[in-house]
DNA sequence: CTGTTAGCGCATTCAG
DNA sequence: CTGAATGCGCTAACAG
């Protein structure tokens, strides 16, 4: 175990002045590179601080200037899937070190979210970021609160509310348009639970994109699960219907792998004769499938460093004001792989 | 100096005590449960604080108390998939809201791990988990910090340093007793880079529960990458030079997923023709292949409520012992599913 | 340039 | 039981 020798308690500022022969003001502003202070003086006190391996304290710090340089992450989301992307965005927008972030998990729970957020609030976060595991509109946790919040990946239910969310919408445009410029025309969709504002908007926009070509979905969109089992099932059963079917928008990663079994079972060749799209670019699952997969990337490291950026923003005025409330949809990313693109 | 203006800063103890017309010192008492006070006064301070809707100002308590109720979490396993886990068994073993967590993210660089080091420090964090993305003993972080440290997955390279992992050896005889209770003896081995701690330990168990049973492996261990790819790859290979193989320990999900795809493709059937077993139990990997994935857990929920309790403990301790120094490998689990015994 | 003083918000003596 | 005083570690006015 890593404890310091004895029962030997940090050295603190007073310890490095008297160390140095000089008042506690004087030590603070060497320390802290203001002008004030004579070369000499100040040489002689970086060198206490070196060698009574002086640490700043930042909670007195933080007492004093009424701000802390943490940011609570709220999420509820148990996979972290979503939320380690956009926690790496956060870390790079503010400055790695200079704001540290505290975790929370609610695991989905009311009554714990709103301990942690208590819990939070005590500690003085100065912003709160609350990431949620699905796109559709979970409760706001209300304006009376002392500091900013941002809702990342799930907007609020409340537009006064600042949200940031991938553009669902898009991404379905995306992966038709596409399908489109590889040149198939028969394109089926096969997607998870219709609960899912996810599933949805998707749908939307790959109707749309269609619809913009003139061409109408082959088949009704396919929803149920968002798993492997039911891109099997439902691909299967696709086939049987509608043989000249020559590309597949997945709802989900997952679900294209599904779906790539079963092309494969029935000796379907891809991208030939038929081109698969899924979504989320879940690396393990895109980069490791035979071929590999086609998907729409939501870009949450920029949604991170977005919510981030919002949060910084807020923080700075001092007006109150909450600038750019409402929902922000950010653009999404076509990332471009063996299962809609022969390799040669 | 009148203090009263219309400025909304937050609610401090001296305006509730103002208002409930008593003294600092009483509100104070009242508010955290202290027994020197009247039923009446601490009622009477109570709805004060209530009203003002106060919150306890965390950094002012931190500062006196010498203890913040924080933890930091220093990782660099990019993906989260060990890391999460180990999160939340650190938030259950704490017990939610008591102390929280800062995740610190060095991705895997030395300056930046550095960096956040000292950021936690500077925060008077209580203790620090650092958890690395492999099994591969890792820099130790020193001896000479003022606050206890333990290393969670990734062991530290200093056996006087606390380090809790999985058992890896351990892992691998008991995917092999697994197979031998399901009657299986012509065992091969498919697993990553050899590189890892983790491949080299697995096989290292692999081996052991095979001699036990008198047996030995069929062909030599196969490294290579922790990939489908690989799994589909060497399992080729295998059932080329030895068709009689009944049963197959992969070095990870992955590289099951691989193999069932391609003993699929051969026409062999799982688990009647060859049983395989995964390692890691990735949830998204094992339940959705055909047929589910019979895998070793490492049960890292578990380790993170080990390292949590093991900082706990340090906290707790003023005598600066150094209560369990040393590597500590924590059980791991099988969980069985269609792979290996077929469903009926 | 340097030192003295006064807090940041709170918990804790120790007198009343 | 209650309250005035002290200090946690540090910064920011001021005064010398």
């Amino acid at each position: 175990m890593a404890r310091a020798d004895g029962a030997a308690r940090a050295a603190t500022l007073s310890d490095v002045a008297r160390a140095a022969g000089v008042s506690l003001a004087t030590a603070s502003k060497a320390i802290n590179g203001r002008d004030q202070v004579a070369p000499a003086t100040r040489e002689r006190v970086m060198r206490a601080a070196e060698e009574l391996s002086f640490t700043p304290n930042q909670l007195a710090r933080s007492l004093i200037a009424g701000r802390t340089g943490t940011v609570g992450l709220l999420t509820s989301d148990l996979e972290g899937r979503f939320v380690i992307p956009i926690l790496m965005g956060a870390e790079d927008a503010f400055g790695a070190g200079q704001v540290n972030v505290f975790l929370c998990d609610a695991r989905g729970d009311a009554i714990r979210e709103q301990h942690h957020l208590k819990a939070l609030l005590n500690r003085r976060v100065d912003g709160i970021i609350v990431v949620g595991r699905q796109t559709d509109p979970r409760p706001s946790l209300g304006h009376d609160l002392p500091v900013p919040v941002v809702y990342a990946y799930a907007p609020s239910d409340d537009p006064t509310d600042v949200s940031v969310t991938p553009d669902n919408v898009a991404g379905g445009r995306l992966a038709v348009e596409h399908l489109l410029a590889c040149g198939r025309t028969r394109i089926a969709h096969i997607t998870g639970d219709p609960e899912y504002a996810a599933a949805q908007d998707r749908a939307i926009g790959v109707r749309a994109a269609l619809a913009d070509a003139g061409l109408e979905l082959v088949g009704d969109v396919r929803f149920s699960t968002w798993s492997e089992h039911w891109g099997r099932d439902a691909s299967a059963m696709l086939l049987a219907q509608h043989p000249d079917v020559d590309g597949i928008v997945c709802g989900s990663d997952q679900i294209a792998r599904g779906v790539l079994d079963t092309l494969r079972d029935l000796g379907k060749r891809v991208p030939e004769d038929v081109a698969v799209i899924g979504y989320d670019n879940w690396e393990v699952l895109a980069t490791n499938s035979r071929p590999e997969l086609t998907s729409i990337d939501a870009n949450l490291q920029q949604l991170g460093r977005t919510a981030a950026m919002r949060i910084f923003e807020a923080i700075e005025r001092t007006d109150g004001a909450e600038p750019g409330a409402g929902v922000h949809h950010l653009p999404v990313r076509l990332v471009i792989r063996g299962s809609t693109v022969a390799r040669r």
